[in-house]
DNA sequence: GTGAAAGCGCTAACAC
DNA sequence: GTGTTAGCGCTTTCAC
């Protein structure tokens, strides 16, 4: 292993001027700054990162804290997120650490009283009582909630914008002249346990189809979707006289078109169809109704542009940003 | 921010003895090591991570190096697996770190390095010229080879045995007297890339087929995959007289029996269907005919323990662990 | 059983 | 411009 001291001696130098030279110091003459490269290179010279981590008090790594996820549909579309935020980091220097919920916040709490982290992105944001935030609070840790809890206690918050997705959706289906409304969501626990993203998109499709006069029929997946499209049938039954569907609940997308096929209204131009779904969903299954599609990167490009000025600016006002998704005919 | 020589300070003993209560040394007595617990709680001490990655040498961490996956339908599982992992590293201690391939192997380089971790985890090990596998063999890093490569290198190996599934699958079928077998798989991109379990699946399932006297006929998906139904149903045209169907493609395995039912193929006794696919996606979509189901947890546990055995013992004998799944009918 | 002290590899004043 | 040096917080050998 080379350390610092061995490419100073190479190179005929101080500990000090090799790392000016790391730090692309302007103070070091270009001729011992090439030296030093060289030498660096002959030696296969790597900075330790514990070391620099020691003496800095940066550690350049982003925690991620992932939820626990048993039973959670919405999880497909974690991997694409982790992908996506990793890539991100690292663009901006960051390494990512994955965080995952095991008794409570303990690994949390760990990773930050160890300084193993700079700071945190809390996935899944519960909307009540959700104890990381107020770990991430109460250490003054620089955090970015995806998802958008009842209060965000001063943290910065980045998530789609399902209010906005919802009200587009239902616009969608006044501007077709449609009056009785079908709505087929997660199941209950989804909503009773608060899930970010259901809760706000329930609230904001209820409101909006209120205020254009629509009449609402509700209808809840089970929690262990054994058979969508039975679900699906049930719903339709429960409500036959809808002249509009929307659809939160990915597993029920995926079977939409085979259950209108079923009960032969695939082609009856009297109903409409709609949903929200994640965008490589829409690629896995292209699905032939109108969507909007969330778009993950585009998340993800904006949770690390603001977890990272919070970083370098820990006193900044608070960031909220909801990303707008455009309905996707 | 305290640190040991404060807890030292307030226990009235050394930093040395400190860090003996800390390793749980039993040569300190148990008078002094409550007095120091007590110091170390009223001061709410932690160790500093980076401080005893300096001293020890031993980050307690794992790497995780993940494929970039754009177009790639198999990243459906990716966060799942991810999650597993951290949590199972977790419980024998380790943090787990990100590392996403951009720029080759740079990033993954950088981490050996730098020494940012203990060993690593290959996700979607490539079957030929995996530049990754090079990389850790080249620095003898202790790592864990996610998918089986044409040549490990002596890397310990972990996965699922997809030549026991194909065989089971198409014994399955042998068993049901099928002659004619229609092998619907991903797209030609996977098999030209070497996906790993792509490959491997294809090859055990022609080879046993024909061992089985078996017909074959083999149909690949487009690579945009845009209509899966579509493209089941052209699959089937071209293999009219098919008595079996197997499928190694999750979009397909989705609409097969929404295709089935279009084509009035449903109820006929006379064709068979089977698939593999990973186990979640069976509780996403119940799927309606028999599968090897995937089994994510046992493949990282697995994953973990190896890679841990590995760590603290580099010159034990390379490992090979091919998971067996159960079919289910 | 407990303590003193040398290091782990790097950064960043501060001198010159 | 370059060198000297004092840490960063912890572990661990060696005395006692």
């Amino acid at each position: 292993m080379t350390t610092i001291s061995d490419v100073a001696k190479a190179a005929h130098v101080s500990k000090a001027t090799v790392s000016y030279v790391l730090a692309e110091s302007p103070k070091i003459s270009n001729e011992t700054a090439s030296r030093v490269k060289k030498a660096m290179h002959d030696l296969g010279y790597s900075v330790n990162h514990a070391a620099r981590v020691l003496s800095t008090s940066k550690t350049m790594t982003i925690g991620i804290v992932i939820p626990m996820m048993r039973e959670n549909v919405a999880s497909i579309s974690q991997g694409a997120y982790l992908t996506s935020l990793s890539v991100l980091a690292r663009e901006k220097g960051y390494d990512t650490m994955l965080i995952s919920e095991v008794e409570g916040s303990r690994a949390f709490r760990e990773a930050i009283d160890a300084k193993k982290i700079d700071g945190a992105i809390i996935m899944e944001v519960r909307r009540h009582k959700d104890e990381r935030i107020d770990l991430a609070k109460k250490y003054k840790l620089p955090t970015v909630l995806l998802g958008v809890p009842a209060d965000a206690q001063g943290l910065d918050v980045v998530d789609s914008d399902f209010t906005q997705a919802a009200r587009d959706l239902i616009r969608h289906f006044v501007r077709l002249g449609r009056k009785r409304l079908l709505l087929v969501l997660w199941s209950k626990e989804h909503y009773v346990k608060e899930i970010n993203f259901a809760v706000r998109f329930r609230e904001a499709a209820l409101v909006e189809a209120k205020k254009s006069g629509m009449k609402v029929h509700v209808e809840y997946s089970t929690s262990s979707q054994e058979n969508p499209a039975a679900e699906l049938k049930r719903a339709i039954k429960n409500y036959p006289e809808f002249d509009s569907l929307l659809i939160h609940n990915d597993s029920v997308v995926v079977v939409a078109q085979q259950v209108f096929l079923e009960l032969g209204l695939a082609h009856s131009s009297d109903i409409s169809v709609a949903a929200i779904i994640p965008d490589q969903m829409n690629s896995l299954v292209r699905v032939p109704f109108p969507t909007v599609d969330v778009n993950l990167d585009v998340v993800a490009q904006n949770v690390i542009e603001v977890l990272v000025d919070r970083i370098s600016n820990v006193d900044a006002p608070q960031q909220v940003r909801l990303l707008q998704h455009q309905l996707h005919e």
